[in-house]
RNA sequence: GGAGAGAUGGCAGAGUGGUCGAAUGCGGUGGUCUUGAAAACCAUUGUGCAGCAAUGUACCGGGGGUUCGAAUCCCUCUCUCUCCGCCA
């Protein structure tokens, strides 16, 4: 969420560029000014009579030392009736405390100016395109009969022992699927990043902190027995680490693997056929946590580790800046990478790379120490590098041939096998 | 799963219901000394909110209660540790 003297002292600026986003933001923003005036006041009454609270208790105090009882009876007459007119300011600040941040909640992160406006997907601004597109073979084939063809994944069998969106990886088609998350990880190792294996399930708190609680509730797997969250994504249970942390060394830079768990309620149709969309899938993950001023720099960093994993890969794909109404909730600026993939004709999103400024670090209560020694918020940021699934699709799609399925030459040391047949 | 113990500042660890935001040690920062360093000595060192500031206020795992007054007493939740059982 914003912060509110952020707010406050941007305020023109704020609304107008919420308006890429095509959110307006000009009532709630006034009205959320209003409140913070009169937490303030309510504040400052509460601190004065607590104030006057305090000194009675130590008065009456000495007086018990001294043996003065009777004029220590006196004085908590007086207490007593303090403390009621505390008890309602402090209910008071309590509900403008609420108030305040239910509406807080409800402004979505400040688009950067570069930000192009728009509604929908069809507005995204391509950024470059890399590779050509490739020709393919007569009786060329779309991934999910490649999958079967070369028994590379068993649906049906996971839709035996868990359900639809559950696939089975087997024989080289397991293999491959490991070669990619090593190749991933060692990437993000040399590129400077430590790596992490985080627990596969948070707790509330961690929900809150990155956002997806209490508002995305629905998308995520949850258990209620023991209150814990199937993760979505590496980026909750990484980005929480940092959770009320006070930053010493810039940047951070983690990576992990997960499996991501998504209950994806309402998909259907030809987007989810085979790998397009499923309940659970691997990803590897690069989070970091960069001071305000350079925080532009990393994001641009790491665009160009992501592609320079594509351009190994020898798949062909484009870098679009996502337009106001594309823009996640919690981003200042987005790049998306899409991947084509020839045998379905499509570009396929497997990475997404954002920088949320301070939007998830003044949830997190992720901060820093400037020169002057005050607690700054510092600039969260992360992407995929990267989901597996259309990765592995558009691999499949894009090197079939008659003979078979040609592996990138930087995946066989990981394979250990050049073609599948 | 059964029994017990505990949760205090970056860490370790005191704390009788009133001057406790909290002893002490370690660590950190600044300084003295030194050619430099170490050692020693001196000083300083939590966070939020309000305020130009002085300062005020809140916070001793979370929530609630008793009391004029709670780190300290009571209730409750969560978590951690030890022992036993089970187990990869």
């Amino acid at each position: 969420m914003l912060h509110i003297p952020i707010i406050r002292q941007n305020k023109k600026e704020i609304i107008e560029l919420l308006k890429i986003r095509n959110f307006d933001a000009s009532k709630l923003i006034d009205t959320l000014l209003e409140q913070d005036d009169s937490r303030k006041e309510t504040q400052k009454e509460l601190d004065e009579l607590l104030a006057k609270s305090n000194q009675l208790s130590r008065k009456i105090g000495e007086l018990y030392k001294r043996g003065e009882v009777e004029k220590a009876n006196q004085q908590k007459t007086t207490s007593a009736e303090i403390k009621v007119q505390t008890k309602s300011l402090q209910d008071q600040y309590a509900a403008l405390e609420k108030e305040i941040t239910a509406n807080l909640v409800q402004i979505p992160n400040v688009p950067h100016p570069s930000v192009p406006k728009g509604n929908t997907d069809a507005d995204n601004k391509t950024i470059k395109e890399v590779g050509d597109v490739p020709t393919l073979i007569d009786g060329a084939k779309p991934h999910w009969e490649l999958t079967t063809d070369y028994n590379l994944i068993d649906f049906g069998l996971g839709n035996k022992i868990t359900g639809a969106g559950f696939p089975v990886y087997k024989d080289k088609g397991a293999r491959l699927q490991r070669a990619l998350i090593n190749y991933f990880l060692d990437k993000n190792l040399a590129a400077g990043y430590t790596e992490y294996l985080p627990p596969h399930l948070v707790n509330e708190a961690s929900g809150f902190g990155t956002g997806q609680l209490p508002d995305k509730e629905g998308q995520m797997y949850h258990i209620t027995e023991d209150n814990l969250y199937l993760i979505p994504t590496a980026e909750v249970p990484v980005t929480n680490f940092f959770r009320d942390v006070i930053v010493k060394d810039f940047p951070i830079k983690c990576t992990a693997y997960t499996p991501c768990f998504r209950r994806e309620a309402g998909s259907y149709g030809k987007d989810v056929r085979g790998l397009n969309r499923l309940h659970q899938f691997d990803k590897v993950e690069i989070v970091q946590i960069q001071h305000p001023e350079k925080s532009y720099d990393t994001l641009n960093e790491m665009v160009k580790h992501v592609s320079s994993i594509l351009d190994e890969l020898e798949l062909p794909y484009k870098v679009l800046q996502l337009c106001g109404g594309d823009l996640g909730f919690t981003s200042a600026l987005t790049y998306d990478f899409e991947v084509y993939s020839a045998g379905q004709d499509k570009w396929l999103e497997v990475s997404s790379v954002s920088n949320f400024e301070s939007y998830q670090a003044n949830r997190l209560k992720l901060r820093y120490k400037d020169e002057d020694g005050k607690t700054k918020l510092c600039h969260s940021l992360n992407g995929s590098a990267l989901a597996l699934p259309r990765i592995f699709a558009a691999l499949l799609e894009n090197n079939q041939n008659e003979s078979g399925i040609k592996i990138p030459k930087v995946l066989q040391k990981y394979t250990g096998f050049d073609t599948i047949e």
